[in-house]
DNA sequence: GTTTTTATACCCCTTTTGGGGTATATAGGG
DNA sequence: CCCTATATACCCCAAAAGGGGTATAAAAAC
């Protein structure tokens, strides 16, 4: 159901701050039937002038030092077109909050230059696919992660007994105003209680909410 | 902490066009300890002007001929400050249609005027409190209705394939610009797909589409 | 061979939503 | 007794959503 998406191009943005990373970049994918190029752009400057005019699926996303402008690149990008997927095409893999940041900022994917040109292409292709290509160091990075803390959860009484009234009538598709009048309190309140749930479930709108509460 | 609104007397307003009755609702309810008038208005335009700044919690609405203009001064105000709560007062309760129209418009309650004044006194408390107050000959008319269609749906091709791939990405709380870069279409397109599907399913917003969509 | 439906794109506008604060009062846990 | 969580209310602001148009082209229906 999910559409045609198959039959047509991938399209795809390319920063690349390396010359020759960047030619190369551009004879493997402005010559393939399965890509259209839309953008190559050496950096990040040019990148977010450009990249809203060329709607890509996935940029390929080059990170140098300093690090900080790649990854100040892709949290602005995303924020501005969240539809698009950044693979990360880098050499350090060693940082481990490098590569944290890296997907906080909004990355779906993390490749090193070494990984080499098929796995690039089928990275590409796993990401527009819905999936999260990653090298194995990376994969094994993000697993590791997860073992720093103390994996919370829970979850029973995550939602105080109010946040879930205001969550079920949100679920209706009542409008603040409605769910103020309903529970009898100011629409400000509500509001208020709406940011937390919001928060708690580390979503950004209603719909996101409800799914996460229902399942 | 529960809002330091209704401790007090009901704030009541009051739309009637005949100035009998407009005159004897004013003696009844001006003079009472419990009540407060806010507002008495002999037609709907002027109540529709006046009301935001009387903020009532009751109207009590009279609806003579035209109906419709009655009806439709429910549907506005309801949709303005859907706290307010409404009391149909009317001598017709022949035409189901037009009683279902009252409630579909936003009215919690539905008395006729030959009721009485003592019941239209309780009835208001009742309304104040929660309570959906109405003259017996139109309860039973709310529980016939439920009676006279099968409750089926056509439901088969009511959505396009495309419309249908437009709900399933809203239904995961995509954003417009997130719709339409998935389905490779402009933002403006996807806000006329959506602008159909809530036509055709009688919704104001993505949450109710979801919901009757998936039910 | 018109007419209608579907899909596309763009214009205008208002309202709603979401995120950032601050502040008060109260109930409970350390 | 302090401190956190909860619930309330209010402020400002930007982004998203929603509702009203118009218009074009292709496909489907009549």
């Amino acid at each position: 159901m999910v559409a045609e998406r198959n039959e047509t191009k991938i399209l795809l943005a390319i920063v690349e701050n390396d010359p020759l990373y960047k030619q190369a970049l551009e004879s493997i994918f402005s010559l393939s039937p399965e890509f259209e190029l839309t953008g190559l752009w050496g950096d990040t400057e040019t990148a977010v002038r450009e990249i809203s005019r060329r709607y890509p699926h996935i940029v390929l996303m080059d990170i140098q030092l300093p690090v900080i402008e790649g990854i100040a690149c892709i949290r602005k990008l995303k924020k501005v077109n969240p539809a698009i997927q950044f693979l990360v095409f880098t050499d350090y893999d060693q940082d481990d909050e490098l590569v944290f940041d890296a997907f906080k900022a909004g990355a779906t994917g993390y490749l090193l230059k070494k990984d080499g040109p098929e796995l690039l292409i089928k990275s590409i292709k796993e990401l527009h696919a819905g999936g999260s290509p990653m090298s194995r160091s990376i994969a094994r990075k993000l697993i590791n992660f997860f073992g720093r803390y103390p994996a919370i959860d829970g979850k029973e009484h995550l939602l105080t007994k109010r946040e879930e009234e205001v969550l079920a009538l949100l679920s209706e598709g009542k409008m603040y105003k409605e769910v103020a009048a309903w529970l009898g309190i100011t629409m400000e309140t509500t509001k208020k209680h709406i940011k937390h749930i919001y928060s708690k479930l580390e979503v950004q709108n209603r719909m996101e909410a409800v799914n996460k509460w229902r399942s």
